[in-house]
DNA sequence: CGAAGGCTTGATAGACCTCAAACACAGTGG
DNA sequence: CCACTGTGTTTGAGGTCTATCAAGCCTTCG
């Protein structure tokens, strides 16, 4: 956490990329060169806005953001979470505006890269090239499966399939630390990804927790047997894609 | 092999790629070079089954496909509707499973190209390689206005949504003639569609029908009053990116 | 003609929302 | 040091939307 040393974000964009395609050294060292600048936003924070036709991507370097879509009477919908690694609003190099907006749920950290920059990378690297489009159909997989889990789980299936997400997907870049999770979440983030009502949502996690199978502390999230959590909610992880690339 | 005249079936796929991006004469030309196999399916017919490691992409030439996971219990969740010049697994190129599956709404003609092909084409002319990043980016886009729609508004507008999207996915590739929209779903597949039971998609549609704003009839739809339709639905066409092709 | 698939309609039940008030907690400023 | 404020959580009660169940009907098709 904090203290980034010099270019350590860097690394963390290529052990994300890593994890998702195979780079060669060349490429690697290609995306040490990325120019980015870096900025710190705030819990609430709106990183980008609906409407806007942005010039750069978003790369979160520390943090917890989510996109979302503002809705009518002041409703909002969560379209996704996002982990350090990510970046969100990759698409913004093929669409010209934005769908939807971009908000911290947590003080963040995130790298801001020039499309120019990362159109030149990806047009004379087509290894970077194909990891990024990989990253936005893993994205849109995740899509699908909350469409099934709003439109088809009962308000105890979402709160549990998303807190099996949650964890997972942190797991998966290395903060997970002694079985605890970081997890700054609200019941009110948790209610506008699932599309419940936050006291919905709460009555969901109370009846977890009373269960013995969600542990919410200090902003940290344990899930102490993962297996029942999962046959709850449905969880089956292969919708990540974490370690299928394909073997052309 | 189909009953269609030579190389029809590309000149779809060149002009849903035209509609999407700028392909250069070249371009087009190495497209009609692209090996396909030709083949009928029926209404009800699956063409690619989730836990599948596919070889080749389907491109939609007539009918109407949909994707979808099977839930537990029988259920289904349809994550997406597919019109003719539409690739719904173009996912498989960089994802080695199907996490979800592909099946025919209606009697369906669709063109099976090998991965090879277009792994190869993809590499040589990156203007490609960005029209197909490209609509597998839309897919996503429409994928969270699907989570939208299902997660916060009520059966009434969900329906009216999705005839919107429907219609003007269909007319954008030029299969309405006359105001009627070819409309081959049924309740059932409405229904799975909203996260609804096909009960209440009938009562939706009913009340629709009975203020003058849709008319079904003979498997084609139609919609006298699009601008009244939108507004009960929330429909906005930006999230379908239809004319928004970035200027770099 | 019978069967199958889909549509229609009513009645009942249940999941979830909304409203509302109380509670906990951290940060702030006098 | 302590009120004060703001944000988030908790809990109850009532209401509503939508699911479920069930039966009848209509078309298509073998």
């Amino acid at each position: 956490m904090g203290s980034h040393g010099t270019g350590s974000w860097h690394e963390r964009l290529i052990a994300k990329l890593q994890s998702i395609a195979s780079l060669s050294g060349e490429e690697a060292e290609a995306l040490r060169g990325l120019p980015v600048t870096i900025t710190s936003v705030n819990d609430h924070d709106v990183v980008a806005r609906e409407g806007d036709r942005p010039s750069r991507c978003c790369l979160l370097v520390d943090g917890f953001l989510c996109r979302y879509k503002a809705m009518p009477h002041g409703r909002r919908q969560i379209t996704s979470f996002h982990v350090p690694g990510d970046m969100p609003d990759l698409q913004g190099l093929h669409l010209a505006v934005m769908d939807h907006s971009l908000g911290a749920l947590a003080p963040s950290t995130v790298a801001f890269i020039p499309h120019s920059a990362l159109v030149e990378l990806v047009d004379h690297h087509p290894g970077i090239a194909a990891a990024l489009w990989r990253e936005t159909l893993i994205d849109a997989s995740i899509f699908r499966e909350w469409i099934a889990n709003i439109g088809r789980r009962t308000s105890y299936q979402r709160v549990s399939h998303i807190l099996c997400e949650v964890f997972r997907k942190t797991e998966a870049v290395g903060l997970v630390e002694d079985g605890l999770c970081p997890f700054p979440l609200t019941t009110a983030d948790i209610a506008d990804a699932t599309g419940l009502s936050p006291v919905e949502v709460n009555r969901a996690l109370h009846k977890l927790e009373g269960e013995g199978l969600v542990l919410l502390s200090e902003n940290q999230l344990a899930i102490p047997d993962m297996e029942i959590l999962r046959r709850i909610g449905e969880f089956d992880p292969a919708y990540l894609h974490l370690a299928d690339r394909e073997a052309r």
